[in-house]
DNA sequence: TTGGCAGTTGCCAATTTCAATCAGCACAGT
DNA sequence: ACTGTGCTGATTGAAATTGGCAACTGCCAA
């Protein structure tokens, strides 16, 4: 029952870029460093994060990335799904719908297991990005704990 | 966000085997190969469920595996964490709970995951392997899926 | 009675596949 | 020239699979 690196990467990338959405751009280096995420592992991430049109980047010195839309439009949901395939905990809803229906012996098993990816997915569609970011910082009291990216 | 093939191939063994519960055992050929599970891998699997006492098995011809306790006292929740950990996505709860109180910098993040992990839990650890075998029956009409284990 | 066969679990190791990580270099923008 | 992206391949490590052989048990035939 496990989310990968990728995606927890991927999240709390597009986290620190929502943090400074319209104040600035974030250079890989640095989100690296901050979220001590290894540097060529995130190059990947945000190159596939790129392609499904999450961020968008500027080149050459004083370049970096930023988010591509708001930061209330984006929901955990999507970036999940984007980056390590469907919620459900067994291939696609289609899938488990098709196996239900054929022949397969144990079609309580799939319900149920709908009924987890149901439960997944009404939380991580609802929340947005702007959202865990206020939240964050609410956590983590006065200081802002994305204050580091505001050199 | 998945389960493995380990866990997945451990529910419905423990779910077949529930289906003859104190009426036969059943044995890995049979199990292998109604179930379409890899022969060699489920024997692997079947180690670790004897060890973490789910199943007890008999040696030599006409011997197989049964449950060790009743299908109504093992939950779906159980299982999964015997033989893949936590059903937290990220580490154990209390390893996200370390995190948002250390200076991660995300702390919104990770209690949505526990809010995520809650949920899961919430419906895992309900059901148990009786409810999803009567369901598997009603879901397929008349016949019990798993009749042709009643040779 | 006993020895062997058939069918089963039990254990160890090799292999394959894929996620995660690291390294190097070409290309682009300023 | 500098900084950072874009891409390809190498390496590591864990999940998934396959293979071989020993040990146990019940049955049957010599």
């Amino acid at each position: 029952m496990k989310i990968t690196k990728k995606g927890e990467y991927a999240l709390k990338t597009l986290l620190a870029l929502a943090s400074v959405y319209d104040e600035r751009t974030l250079a890989l280096r640095e989100i690296a460093k901050e979220e001590k995420i290894p540097y060529k592992f995130l190059e990947q991430i945000m190159i596939l994060l790129k392609k499904t049109r999450f961020v968008k980047s500027t080149q050459g010195k004083f370049g970096g990335y930023a988010l591509a839309r708001a930061p209330k439009e984006i929901t955990l949901g999507e970036i999940i799904r984007a980056v390590e395939g469907p919620l459900s905990p067994l291939g696609t809803v289609a899938e488990i719908k098709r196996k239900i229906q054929s022949e397969e012996k144990c079609p309580g098993l799939y319900q149920t297991f709908l009924e987890v990816r149901d439960a997944i997915a009404e939380i991580l569609d609802q929340k947005t990005l702007a959202e865990i970011c206020e939240k964050s910082c609410e956590l983590s009291g006065a200081k802002s704990p994305y204050q580091m990216y505001y050199i």
